[in-house]
DNA sequence: CATGAATGAGGCTTCATTCAT
DNA sequence: GATGAATGAAGCCTCATTCAT
């Protein structure tokens, strides 16, 4: 495999310093305080020089969007024990998603400013490609469902739906949080949404948490 | 009562076509492109006239806001029978809410937004009387929950909780929509989502929908 | 003569209004403050209204100006007593000036700002007619010095240049009060002018203050 | 010591255009002329280019008084023999104060100005730093002012009045000159001033113009 | 006459992008 | 390649003046 030449290398560090700085702005100043130069300057780079590596600002913001929709996908991941029981594996998967929109609290925010720009036909193809995640991760859900289901552990149900609702409170918790208007810990809103999911299990005598 | 006058009667439309003016950008281009000049020509209206009526663009914006909410409030409570069971409440203002969205589908994306900017500390007062309408709703629902509850109709669960999770699943399914992810009819999300919520029910037997 | 109409009544009574809340609002905020709106509704008339008793903007400042002039010069009139021997008219003079200064503190900024506009040839026949009341009043200092010229008491001097220089000195003594800079009492200051000029006098043995 | 790049020069360059047309445009038409986008094409140089050398308007504008200022402050410097007797010192400052108040004559007009908006509170602080110059030069005729009394050369005065009064009497003459109301040429009216304050020297046989 | 809504020119400032060095 | 000065299009807002009612 060919080693990664020193102008490889450069470019990289620069692309990385470059989303590093867009996102850490987006987390603590919000999607109107990103500007070129602020990014560049956060970046240790000029601002001309943004240009060699992103094509311009909506590649450069999508980019790094794109970047922590990934993290979260592999965060969840890795949380996910494949050999638990479904159930077990619903809640990981609730948990770890909670986890991780928690951790990523701050850019969340304009991770889901996506929903908001898919409304707006001119801008849908600009940002079409981050559904991606979002449609994996609904098939994780569904798949832990569907397993659910042909064993006869959970209630008759549309698995397709059932993930999209658990994905809908599970984001509507995080924003809850991120809005400062949960008033809990984590932990307690993680247990009232398992709770509030639990009735999906027929035989409630055999669930742990 | 004082017959509003030629005057009244003349401030009140050109605020409505500038609040009319605002929405219709506002749905069919986003919020990046109101802009004070656009609003006012699309308006019939001079620039610096946008000013007679709106004290600045935050504030008009926010207005014209603030009007869909109340009136996708006030749609909702129409269609709510006082005199029904908990459950066909239920199903009446789930259904309502989901109505309401679709009708309002092109500002609601805007409507939500202030979900993103409520993240951002700076912003966050300028929005917050927004949020009176989200309460209100979640009460109304809660409302409802408790009652069922206290009749011994619904399962045992965090009313609060419940509320929140269910006013989740509704703007999910219209946001959802409004992506063009859905894929169904309004009438089939609905479905989708009251069977979702139906385990809340101890004895399905008695359920209509 | 005629006795003025109901009309030319109510006519004067909107002048005066106007020129008040100029000169309230000049005094009070400054130059920049004086806009029609703020004028017209501190005077209890209709914006349009003003164009009714002024023919612009420009019109209406210079005409609360010149009143002040003339209020200035009226008031400093009433202080000197023609019988008086010249170095106390001079006194007299100047104490009034002082006073006079002082009680139109506020307005006063903006008068000598026609100084400034009078160095723009564009703007200078705008507010040329206002020199007369500057005018006016060196000569009422001249014609002091000349008096006291011809009864010998004065040192021999340039009458109309120590004119000049003194009230150069009182309105410097003014401004320096209105800068908030000086740090004594009016009394103090006027003391202080007196005694710099008093060398004006030869023999200053006979003098009182 | 660095020799100033290449780009160091250019920024000099640009920096000293817009102060040029910045001084260029107060003194021929006026405060209120002094535009952005004026003073930019008057600089050649595009509208938001003046921001790369000045933080908003009013520091740009700020800039350029203090340097007409500290000009005029050097240029009187220049002009005074340190090794000079005291009445000398004083005529050789206020004859350079008259020259150099007529060779900056057109932005003279706006440097004064300063005066009238320090009378106003809520602009005081802005241009409170040029008073520095003011404070400067009074001192500098006040130790003048001082070593002659100690010399028993000049009659008994409360000397920081005395250069306070000779200050006033300079601008005056000044400003009158500038209004185009003088009618004398600038020697004369040099002359005309030394001999006003000549009785502040005790033995007048002894002085030298 | 009187009103004040409406106009629209004009001012300040920001910022994505380009391009000479 | 890299830089950052320069550009200029927009954007928001103010206010003197006009004019229909």
């Amino acid at each position: 495999m060919a080693r990664p030449s020193r102008k490889e290398i450069l470019q990289d560090f620069r692309t990385r310093s470059l989303l590093e700085a867009t996102r850490k702005t987006l987390a603590n100043e919000g999607f109107e305080a990103v500007t070129m130069e602020r990014v560049a300057q956060e970046a240790g780079i000029a601002k001309g020089g943004i240009y060699l590596y992103f094509r311009n600002k909506d590649q450069m913001i999508f980019t790094a969007l794109e970047e922590i929709a990934s993290e979260m996908t592999q965060e969840i991941d890795t949380r996910v024990d494949p050999g638990a029981r479904p159930w077990e594996r619903l809640c990981q998967v609730v948990s770890a998603q909670l986890d991780s929109m928690e951790r990523h609290k701050d850019v969340l925010r304009t991770l889901l400013l996506i929903r908001w720009h898919m409304g707006n036909s001119r801008q849908r193809k600009k940002w079409q490609r981050l559904l991606k995640y979002r449609t994996r991760h609904l098939e994780r859900i569904r798949a832990i469902l569907d397993e659910g289901l042909r064993a006869n552990i959970f209630r008759l149900l549309d698995t397709a739906a059932g993930a999209f609702y658990i994905n809908e409170m599970a984001i509507g918790t995080a924003q809850r949080r991120m809005m400062g208007l949960s008033g809990s810990s984590l932990e307690a809103d993680r247990r009232s949404l398992i709770e509030f999911i639990k009735p999906l299990v027929l035989d409630q005598k055999t669930l742990s948490t």
